[in-house]
DNA sequence: CTGATTTATACGACCGGTCAACTATTTTTA
DNA sequence: TAAAAATAGTTGACCGGTCGTATAAATCAG
């Protein structure tokens, strides 16, 4: 069978790392090979190129994070409860990559699909797909707490594009400010647009 | 006074097409200076830097899209028109790109903003500045609403930031599916934000 | 031994940026 | 008023470095 390596995911994680704590455009296959300790020919041995590896690498993102959305949105919680939860996980995420690289990040998949969407087609595809299994987490909440009548909406599918449009655009804001203070508001902005009924909020 | 060119607005004009239709990464200098019919030498004899052309073709631009912003806000009319105004304002200025470029392009302060945070210490302020100028038309139009009755919101400048963070977040998500049909719902995600009065909404 | 993996090196193209020489236009001066 | 000087803008070759890509040879597990 050969030699066996994990070269190729060790390059999964340090493309991920380096091009969500910078941009696509500003990091260089050889700063990713150098820093995950693999030569540019084996990179080519892996991925047939930069784009094969970030979509590689943004796949397998979310596959290891699918886990935490399936907690956060786990059904034992009260639909409200898992907005809120998901607010504070999105604040906990940003807050600890704010510590590791030193600035707020923002949303890895908003980023790269917004710097590369009119550059690459694959990419764009990619990113759209890791965008709607988010915004499927969110209707299915939104819509539970429609039903239960916590919520005021007519259309849950609509009511999560436009939460989620908020959110990704709450992240790029907090992103060119460079300042975490500016997802404080993260929770009544996403309880505004579901229009919660006022004493039914979970943070009353 | 020697002799005179108009090189140096053309690498603005020619910069700014050019990277709000791709993104900076992806532009080159060389690109930019052919498509201006300017030699590189001219290029670094106007600007000392890509950034300095970025930035300084970002400002040029928002310089020329100031008159239509003191049109839409004009005092004149009802703060709730105002807004509607914009939105309405923000859509045709989309479809018009999509129509020049063949695809949506989003916003571009935020755009670069995105792409560069996190790189470039100038164009980061710029952003953050040009960002500051929209909110404060904004702002000013939620305040009027509240004080007419008209909007239900306790501080008006929080609310023209949360309304500008979904603004470029759903402009974000229609760059990334490249349809301007996301773009349908903005009015109705804004009026959410600032909680119109519902019979004061100008759609009736 | 076989064949999956890794290494080292090289490629030509292009990157952002520099520079000295050159041309065109206006201002100064005799 | 015409030569000279100063100013403003242009040119394209060139720099060292990096880009994404390619491949032949070496390595090593099964």
């Amino acid at each position: 069978m050969g030699r066996t390596s994990n070269a190729g995911k060790r390059l999964l994680e340090v493309a991920f790392d380096l091009i969500h704590d910078h941009s696509y455009g500003s990091v260089s296959v050889d700063q990713i090979c150098s820093r995950a300790r693999v030569n540019k020919g084996s990179f080519y041995y892996y991925y047939k190129s930069k784009t094969a590896l970030v979509v590689a690498a943004y796949e397998e993102r979310w596959r290891l994070k699918e886990p935490d959305y399936e907690r956060v949105f786990a059904l034992d919680a009260a639909p409200l409860e898992r907005l809120s939860r998901w607010c504070e996980y999105v604040r906990s995420t940003q807050r600890e990559r704010f510590r590791r690289y030193g600035h707020v990040c923002g949303c890895p998949y908003a980023s790269v699909g917004g710097e590369l969407a009119t550059q690459d087609k694959k990419i764009q595809r990619t990113t759209q797909n890791l965008v709607e299994r988010h915004v499927r987490y969110l209707a299915k909440a939104i819509e539970d707490a429609r039903d239960g009548g916590d919520a005021c909406v007519a259309d849950p599918l609509k009511t999560a594009e436009l939460v989620h449009s908020y959110v990704i655009g709450l992240l790029l804001r907090a992103k060119i400010y460079n300042d975490l203070k500016v997802l404080a508001d993260l929770e009544t902005g996403v309880f505004a647009l579901v229009k919660v009924n006022p004493e039914k909020n979970p943070r009353h």
